[in-house]
RNA sequence: GGUCCCAUCGUCUAGGCUGGUCUAGGACGGCACCCUCUCAAGGUGCAGACACGGGUUCAAAUCCCGUUGGGAUCACCA
């Protein structure tokens, strides 16, 4: 019985996403991470969380919880960890003295000062920057000074990593370097704590960014030295900017969570990142479902994708537009707060938030579009575009936004349906184009060349703002 | 420079493994028209790509080789 359970957990599949704290969680982290999590959700393996935070210097708690809480915006949950490589020191030295006391690593006692002078000489010399491999035979069992223990690389043969990615990506050993798995000061460095952790954590697949495969020849004998099985690799390709260079700041935000401020809703930019390096056909909307359902590593893209903007923009558009409009204005509703909305201002609108939703979404490509254009709704006061004004209300017109804000205030029902066929009604009786009389409306309405639909527009306001602005706006317009 | 990876419209991609159905399909963006109270949304249409050169083959976007171009990586960082 034993036996089975054990054999069970080792056959199942197992990913991880190890991002290390120095900073936030950037777009090329979160697809990665979205990777793993849906191969995992795909076969009903599981996900874990694993902080590589070695480099004492560099990472921080508060890098840690940006990064949580950017997967937990993004909805990407993980069933293990967080695992703090911190908390693991012990293991990784316990397990690199292992290699050592079976003579499969050595102390070095050349200093990094030493070694970078040798690197710059051998580069200048047009020769191969590898470690010499000087202490390699010195036999220093106990070393005095500082030393870091280097595990001794294959030099012979050579080693093919089999990628779900790329195929077979074969490598010489000869082109492998004595790594350094334990710093002087005792710490493991980066190579070595993954490869423990990748085996004792039991990941069967190892699913990263391409800019490690060329570390994965120098891990590969690292699982074969320690005994363990070497789990099966997918590189993911980069992502790049518009300038077919590494993602920077230069092509706008590149933390997950300013993409929540910037008015994204969460499954959007998973759906616009799914489709970048990954497709299923022609199909260009998923459901989490359906991600989940269809992804497969035979499908996904060998090489680098450049990060499009306006096409994340149509994606999220698409789903202000079809998600359900409680649900938007649930969403909605903490940057209508962040504007100097407050709840007084949103109750103005008969039927709330929801009511806006309608009205607003076919013009809006993110949240942040909502408050622009919802703006004229929320206040009791509302700024009027002096062109628009200028332009729009005119004497001419004046008379004829008179006699309908009469006919308005001897309406009882205030209803986009009531009000339309008020003013249909109405330019048919004094033989007015539409053209003629729904711009100055608007602008008198909203301050604004450009609103939702002229019924919409009064039905938001309510019967009070609106003959309160049209009034205004005929006293405007005789002056002009 | 060494090593490794990559190469279809401006961008994301389908197709490639299992050559013919590809005068290369879809999407974003662009342009035009339609709809129309503005702006959108929507509809219709147009422009736009197999990097190049050799092979293999009756037949190559698809297979092979080379060239060119791009990228990644070469730390006691991760």
């Amino acid at each position: 019985m034993c036996l089975i359970l054990h054999e069970f957990s080792m056959s199942k599949i197992r990913v991880r996403f190890a991002p290390s704290p120095t900073g936030f969680l950037h777009i090329g982290g979160v697809r990665t991470a979205l990777f793993n999590w849906l191969f995992a959700r795909h076969v009903g393996g599981t996900f874990v969380l694993r902080i590589e935070d070695t480099d004492r210097d560099r990472s921080t708690d508060e890098a840690i919880h940006v990064i949580m809480e950017g997967m937990k915006w993004v909805g990407l949950d993980w069933d293990e960890g967080p695992i703090r490589q911190t908390d693991r020191l012990d293991v990784y030295r316990e397990k690199a003295m292992e290699l050592f006391n079976r003579g499969l690593a050595y102390w070095c006692v050349c200093t990094s000062d030493e070694l970078e002078t040798r690197r710059k000489d051998a580069q200048t010399r047009g020769e191969s920057i590898k470690y010499d491999g000087r202490c390699r035979n010195r036999g220093i069992t106990k070393p005095i000074e500082a030393a870091a223990l280097r595990f001794i690389a294959p030099q012979e043969g050579q080693t093919v990593v089999h990628d779900l990615i790329k195929g077979d990506i074969v490598f010489d050993n000869n082109v492998l370097d004595d790594l350094i798995i334990l710093r002087s000061n005792g710490y493991a460095t980066y190579n070595f704590s993954v490869v423990v952790d990748d085996a004792l954590m039991n990941i069967s697949h190892v699913i990263r960014g391409d800019d490690h495969v060329n570390n994965t020849p120098r891990q590969v004998p690292l699982f074969e030295a320690l005994g363990f099985a070497v789990p099966q690799f997918a590189h993911l390709p980069m992502i790049l900017g518009s300038d077919k260079g590494r993602l920077s700041k230069r092509h706008g935000a590149t933390s997950v969570l300013a993409y929540q401020e910037m008015g994204y809703l969460p499954e959007a930019l998973v759906n616009y990142l799914v489709r970048l390096g990954w497709s299923h056909g022609d199909q260009e909307i998923f459901s989490i479902h359906e991600m989940i359902e269809h992804f497969d590593f035979k499908h996904v893209q060998s090489s680098a994708a450049v990060f499009n903007p306006e096409k994340l923009k149509w994606v999220n558009a698409q789903y202000i537009r079809t998600k359900e409009p409680l649900q938007v204005g649930e969403a909605l509703t903490p940057f209508l707060h962040a504007a100097g909305h407050d709840e007084a201002d949103i109750a103005r609108i008969p039927g709330g938030v929801e009511a806006l939703i309608l009205p607003l979404r076919e013009r809006s490509e993110t949240l942040l579009d909502f408050v622009e254009g919802a703006a004229p709704f929320l206040v009791e006061s509302m700024t009027v575009d002096e062109a628009a004004a200028a332009k729009h209300l005119t004497a001419t017109i004046a008379p004829a936004l008179k006699e309908f804000a009469d006919l308005v205030e001897a309406e009882q029902a205030f209803t986009k349906e009531i009000l339309e066929g008020l003013l249909k009604g109405f330019i048919e009786r004094q033989g007015l184009k539409m053209g003629k009389i729904a711009q100055p409306l608007r602008v008198a309405l909203t301050g604004r060349t450009v609103s939702p639909g002229i019924y919409e527009v009064m039905a938001l306001l309510g019967k009070n703002r609106t003959l309160q602005r049209i009034r205004a706006g005929v006293e405007r317009a005789m002056k002009n």
